[in-house]
DNA sequence: TTGAAAGCGGTACCAC
DNA sequence: GTGGTACCGCTTTCAA
């Protein structure tokens, strides 16, 4: 920039003005400069700048598991959603962690991030607090704890239980399992709804039906097969299950096949994600849609408006309908 | 830091080596610095560091889509194994846009990046000599140049495709066909595999069982089902296909299944990428590994390595071997 | 319309 | 050991 000024003999305020299309600046002036810059191939140093501002442009991503389909599309819709606006997405995983998530974040904060997105794998929102008097502004997603009031994008996690609970009686099962996800809001919820569902039918809620496969996130095909293992054995073996996620549901399909029973003759199953392959699958898997594609863009709109606003918004919830995909897996027809 | 100074009496010299670990400072002074830091819960600001080290701790990733599971475990396994030393990923989908990921590409450059690393969806590598220029070190992955010398992290593609092909011959195929990828690299090279296989093994190209779907890498099922449908009206029609990844080849099993004919009974099939369902599907699918770990931790050391080494490194053709994965979708027995 | 000066939050160099 | 000073590359304020 300073060889610009130099080169035309301007200041360097000139040339910074001339960038930021700053409205009094001589037309033929801006002229020379543009020219210029273009001839250098001239690009501003982003990181002056943001010293300077005090923005980055650059919008930092927590989630358990990029691998996990579901976040790796949230993360794409978000990346391009942002992208428009000239912001990037800094990711991090926490790989389920919660202690490697406080870790990062504090990372993140040190690098003056516009703002943080977290899909949180804490038990406790306390590490939030500290966000919150850093200033950064900051989005829950999936994830949410309740009575601490925080920017939320997800669905209704009681929703989707209910809602793949209900699919389950409708398509004639009795004896209903649930393999349930982590003690997070999506995994308590949906537990919730689940057992909801089944107290309005009349049936009866049995805890040996209900198993935590552990670490759901991560390698969930043999999490689902080796707990699906379990339920077989138990009599009498239940007839239904319900999945925190779509990968469970894949590995317990493969077990009770592998068990020489059918699905979903003996068996239905449903799962939650609703991800690519499911149509591909042996036995095609009926699913909760969780509609990644708009919890990414809301995100992305939320945070953006959180950015561009100077005074704080009052905390927002914003919740995405989720709805049954009904495939195989569940269709006793 | 300057608060921390006057607090304490001493200058923000002192402060600044204290935090770095300087070896010529007083062992009360660091003790008090220290104390006071932790009080304040001070952290340094990142961005002024970098403004005046040179340095953002930031490596940019740009691949054509994020969604692709291929792509998503590269960046996952970048992502942690580049933590591990305090560097995080910006990442970028280009979406398989050429232009677009020129932009990305000058975007991230203005950001003083550490280093890039970048899986091109671009026919030629112009772009890149404006990194070059910029002195930013990037590394390509999975997709490279003939002809133009960089740091290249990936699988031999030609050995991808021949692999491939010997795998459906030596399984009794006869007329194999092609579902092509892009004019990158990998999609060229491991055609040229395709086609020395056949040769090798005294088979005859026949160029209609060569077709090229299209956007491979983005809504592959459908494009692998469209493109299957196509073969399928051919005669004589193939009896075993080569798929450029796993989702097109999914795509065609879904097809040749719908039509009423058996995989493999009547037409063999094998993609590439060794994706985690590929186990579950209704005919589980054989595949190439292209060992999405490997590479993304090679990739890490090797960007590693170029940031702290000051003098630049001659460039580096790491080259990951792939090997057959056989499952149900090829093995007639 | 233009530019000089101050400063964003740190680090490097060199004298004390 | 400690600290003064200059400076990283850009923006902001305010005077000319």
């Amino acid at each position: 920039m300073k060889d610009i000024a130099k080169d035309l003999g301007v200041s360097v305020v000139t040339v910074s003005k001339v960038l930021r299309n700053h409205s009094d600046i001589g037309e033929e002036t801006r002229e020379r400069v543009l020219k210029r810059v273009k001839e250098l191939d001239y690009r501003p140093n982003l990181t002056a700048q943001s010293l300077v501002t005090g923005r980055t442009f650059l919008v930092g991503l927590i989630v358990p598991d990029l691998v996990h389909s579901f976040f790796a599309e949230v993360a794409r819709f978000l990346s391009n959603a942002l992208r428009q606006e000239g912001y990037y997405l800094v990711i991090s995983s926490s790989e389920e962690d919660p202690s490697l998530e406080e870790r990062e974040i504090d990372q993140l904060l040190g690098r003056n991030l516009d703002a943080l997105i977290i899909a949180s794998a804490s038990a406790s929102p306390a590490i939030f607090r500290r966000i919150e008097e850093q200033q950064t502004p900051f989005v829950l997603i999936d994830r949410q704890f309740p009575g601490f009031p925080a920017n939320f994008v997800g669905v209704d996690d009681e929703s989707v239980g209910r809602l793949a609970t209900n699919h389950l009686i409708e398509n004639g099962s009795k004896r209903i399992a649930h393999l349930r996800g982590p003690e997070s809001t999506p995994g308590v919820q949906r537990l919730a709804g689940y057992k909801h569902a089944l107290q309005n039918s009349g049936l009866k809620f049995n805890p040996a039906y209900l198993l935590s496969p552990g670490n759901v996130d991560v390698d969930s095909l043999q999490q689902g097969y080796s707990a699906m293992k379990k339920l077989l054995a138990i009599e009498p073996r239940p007839d239904g299950v319900f999945c925190y996620n779509d990968p469970l549901a894949i590995g317990a399909i493969d077990c009770i096949l592998d068990a020489g029973l059918r699905v979903p003759g003996d068996i239905a199953v449903i799962g939650c994600g609703n991800l690519h392959f499911n149509t591909s699958l042996r036995v095609s898997l009926s699913s909760v849609n969780q509609h990644s594609r708009q919890i990414g863009e809301c995100t992305a709109q939320l945070v953006l408006q959180m950015i561009k606003s100077k005074t704080p918004l009052p905390p927002r919830n914003i919740i995405v309908e989720a709805e049954v995909i009904a495939r195989r897996s569940t269709l006793r027809s």
